[in-house]
DNA sequence: AAGCGTAGCAACCGCCAAATC
DNA sequence: GGATTTGGCGGTTGCTACGCT
């Protein structure tokens, strides 16, 4: 089954937009609001595919756009949102007012990736650029106890034990450091998890807690359940406005 | 001044999932 | 329940401006 077109091709234009282009629809989605894009184009008496208007409108028209220099705040907003979410650009552009996700994304590859570059960090794993990538695909407990004189300590990071080297489990066996997040402390348990009805008692594994269920990273059993979680549960509290961090330490 | 390389950014493309028929 | 449509997302491309030689 061949996916049709989003949009008749044939006669419409490509390219930059014309100012006249831009002044026909900032004048019908201010009459007539967003929405139906594919129906758009004709209505507003424009020659482009609904998704070119809808993007255009989304990310140069739009009236809350803030546009101009990023500051360092958003810049290290990004890059910590950016460690959390990965590429999950439209994620962190709702956590910055203003912004858009192509606008971000842009500015990630242009900026941000060589300003990381120069800090020695890694911009895709956020770690160290000379640190070896941690082994999780061999965890042997018993090869841990052996080589545990080799584990330097100096090079612990903040967690106490090392979690970002190597697994933790090599130095602590007994302990299970698996990284979570949780949501923001609610005296009331119930809450509005989508995973199936399961109570909030449940702990998440850190890709669920991001909201990436069914991942290769996903350990519980959250993510395999049916729907998705991305959209309902403020995993960070970031429609609150609150970053918790509690569990998840940034470096 | 001309040519070339690079950076920055707007826009397009293809895919996916939800909504609708 | 399956097919189709639609909106949305991330990756990529291509154009333009700018700096360097």
């Amino acid at each position: 089954m061949g996916r049709s077109p989003c949009c008749e091709k044939a006669h419409t234009n490509k390219g930059a937009w014309t100012k006249e282009e831009d002044d026909r629809l900032i004048a019908y989605i201010r009459a007539h609001g967003e929405g139906c894009w594919r129906s758009l184009p004709k209505a507003a008496g424009l020659l482009r595919c609904g998704k070119s208007c809808r993007l255009r409108w989304i990310n140069y028209l739009r009236p809350d756009l803030k546009r101009g220099i990023f500051t360092e705040e958003e810049d290290e907003l990004i890059i910590k949102l950016h460690s959390l979410l990965g590429n999950k650009w439209s994620l962190i552009a709702g956590r910055l007012p203003g912004r858009t996700d192509n606008e971000i994304k842009n500015y990630w590859n242009t900026h941000i990736r060589r300003k990381l570059l120069n800090r020695g960090i890694d911009p895709s794993t956020h770690r160290p650029i000379n640190e070896p990538s941690p082994d999780v695909t061999t965890i042997s407990f018993a090869a841990a106890v052996k080589e545990e004189e080799k584990i330097d300590i100096s090079s612990t990071g903040g967690f106490g034990c090392k979690t970002e080297k190597n697994p933790v489990t090599e130095k602590c066996p007994d302990l299970n450091l698996e990284l979570r997040i949780s949501p923001p402390y609610q005296p009331q348990a119930e809450t509005p998890l989508k995973t199936g009805g399961r109570s909030s008692s449940t702990t998440l594994c850190f890709a669920c807690s991001l909201g990436i269920p069914n991942s290769e990273e996903c350990s519980c059993s959250i993510g395999t359940s049916s729907g998705s979680s991305s959209s309902g549960y403020d995993f960070l509290g970031l429609t609150s406005g609150v970053l918790d961090y509690r569990g998840l330490e940034m470096k």
